[in-house]
DNA sequence: AGCGCCTGTCTACGCTGTAGACTTTACCCG
DNA sequence: CGGGTAAAGTCTACAGCGTAGACAGGCGCT
């Protein structure tokens, strides 16, 4: 019995394959953090020895970037939407849910490129920016003017995110209590108005304010660039 | 010869302080990066053994949040400004410049919030914050205005950091040559924008595209809110 | 002079990533 | 079916990490 073989199970030796590890890999980090994700840990919940890994990751920075591309690969974008403004809406409130679903991932995304030239990112990570960037040339952008969209858009959607996820505690019933708890720690003379702010701290309502800053930040870059073409043709 | 104590220099045994060690773990980040920073090797460059350290930070995550405070600690902000938005701009710019001096610090300040409830994070960090707070009290607005005011700001501020520094490399003339290399070992037919983009990418102004998002978004927010105001006035 | 506290040192433990040699497995071809 | 080859997986080993806990030294106070 317990055939060695063709068993569906993890347990059981199926070959392994670079997406399993990476799957699994996600998993254990979503569940545990970045710092739980290590080799010989990786090897355990697979069943096979740590080195293994070696043959579908050269490094463990490897393996993070692999992590990193699996959630982004996750992001869906229409570069052929017409709406140029709500295509972007819709992918900046896409990615903040895939940040709330994957919050021990955001480091990785915000961190790896920091470390890395643009030209030898992993791919997946790379094609969001390509598709936005097709995006803005369909809608009539100029290439230059499009790289500049996108990186005031790209810009403030990470930065909100990441804001975000420093206010964000996992259950908002605990949150207000532990806020408060918190910020009664802080000197009462230094910091009073973040004191008072306790309540408004624990009610924030992040798609809420995604939305209005890039109604902000969108309208504007639309007409400080259509401004800027009316100027240069008259 | 050869004192034992009163020697002005490191080398020689001169009490430590929490400030030297600090000073000098920022010295080595930014020299050599975060993963230079151990331990045995902050020690070393001090002339310690390494487990006097733990005199003068709990931790070495304690030690990477002292490392954050020194940092933003630099950063001036005078909250009596009556011009609120020409000193968001200030500070702006200011961060920015920190940003650009210390980049290897930069993933410490983006990262270390998210492991850390608000409450329990080094006061030097929440500084700024309350000042930014007590700027934006001093321009008039509602406290919850000013925290919106202040997260819209905030995130717009780091997410452009992020950005340009994934972009940035050191020597300019080296950068366009090595995104050239870079963006050819992209596949064509994937990454054709990207690719083409190769000059305007070389050419980062990012203090003005700073500026410009500045611009849009504080005016923006301005005018959203005095709407606002009025809307429930009338 | 003597007590006590603070600073710094030492040793040791369990953990990490990964190089290099090795064994086992899967598959293809005759 | 037999044999050979390339890939997949394993084993051992090493240098380095953070840090607990026991200990030593010196300074300042009484």
């Amino acid at each position: 019995m317990n055939a060695p073989r063709a068993s569906g199970r993890t347990p059981a030796k199926a070959r392994l394959s670079r997406e399993t590890v990476l799957a699994k890999a996600l998993e254990l980090v979503d569940a545990e953090g970045l710092d739980a994700l290590t080799m010989r840990r990786l090897g355990q919940e697979l069943g096979r020895d740590p080195m293994s890994l070696y043959r579908y990751a050269e490094n463990r920075a490897a393996l993070l970037d692999g992590v990193s591309e699996l959630v982004l690969d996750q992001l869906p974008i229409h570069p052929e939407d017409p709406d140029w403004k709500a295509q972007l809406r819709n992918i900046a409130h896409d990615l903040r849910m895939l940040a709330l679903e994957h919050p021990n991932v955001v480091p990785l995304l915000v961190t790896r490129p920091l470390s890395t030239p643009l030209g030898l990112r992993p791919l997946g990570t790379l094609r969001p920016l390509e598709q936005i960037l097709t995006l803005l040339a369909s809608a009539g952008f100029q290439p230059a003017d499009a790289l500049h969209v996108y990186r005031a858009y790209y810009g403030f959607l990470y930065g909100h995110i990441l804001n975000e996820l420093q206010e964000y505690v996992v259950d908002p019933e605990e949150n207000e209590v532990l806020l408060r708890l918190g910020l009664h720690r802080l000197p009462a003379k230094e910091f009073p108005r973040l004191r008072a702010l306790a309540p408004a701290l624990a009610e924030y309502d992040g798609a809420r304010e995604l939305d209005q800053g890039l109604t902000i930040l969108l309208s504007g870059l639309e007409a400080q660039l259509s401004r800027q073409v009316a100027g240069s043709t008259s």
